[in-house]
DNA sequence: CTTTGTGCAAATTCTTTGCACCAAA
DNA sequence: TTTGGTGCAAAGAATTTGCACAAAG
């Protein structure tokens, strides 16, 4: 699926300004930040404006059709992917790493609160980092 | 067991901001930003600065002696409870409620990082919130 | 003494806001 | 012509840094 209708399904207008930063985030399966995604899309797109890349993240987070990631404290990142995984943050390079979900964590939830969305962050050492060490 | 000796089980040396802060920690499970810290301590302890208080946050999740939670997304939160368990945050008033955690996820780690913590973030509607929007 | 910790002020960085202009329905 | 989207510049908020002084061993 397009971006153009990746936003239709989640019901945004697609103006060409979230045309191409959704489909920045449908092609570059990288966790973006704000300030990375901006820096991409002005080569081709000199106009584009930091505050409209601002503004449609947190519309694409509102509407689901992207993930907001909190993994990196320093910045929001973002991820296109809305399937059920995992991220992995490297505290020596800061590199973010999908994994695959095999058993999704179950919690006790007695006070009864409605659950909309879950996320698993982990913290690690990745396997370049750790070669490099030794 | 107390600040002090929380302090000194995490080879941390226990200065007096340290161990105030610390003990606020242990004493108080409501994930407070460090701003809340800081300005709960001031009273008792008028010369404490927030570079402090900064300073300290670090270095206690460095050595292990608190987590640092990035679940909301404004501002750094801390938690003294570094045993295994879930943050549940209310996107309606953003308050985050501690959950149990019955099977921790099982991840594929295809790559070989090696994982050092893993925490699981959820989001949601909290009851009392549920009960004001009907 | 020498090292480590603290605290003030300034600087930096990420993000949001106010507002004017533009575009689409 | 009304509504919503974009973009600039300014403001705001959280955190970090530089540096001098204080404390501890």
């Amino acid at each position: 699926m397009n971006a153009y209708e990746h936003l239709l399904k989640h019901g945004i207008k697609p103006s060409s300004q979230r045309i191409i930063i959704m489909d920045y985030l449908l092609t570059h399966r990288t966790h973006p930040t704000s300030d990375e995604i901006y820096n991409a899309l002005k080569v081709q797109n000199p106009t584009l404006s930091k505050t409209t890349v601002y503004n449609t993240l947190r519309l694409l987070e509102e509407k689901g059709a992207a993930l907001n990631l909190s993994i990196d404290e320093k910045n929001a990142r973002y991820d296109g992917d809305t399937t059920d995984h995992a991220h992995f943050i490297c505290t020596c390079c800061g590199k973010i790493i999908d994994m695959g979900i095999i058993t999704p964590p179950e919690v006790s939830n007695e006070i009864g609160c409605e659950i909309k969305q879950m996320q698993v962050y982990i913290k690690g050492i990745c396997k370049d980092c750790k070669k490099t060490i030794n």
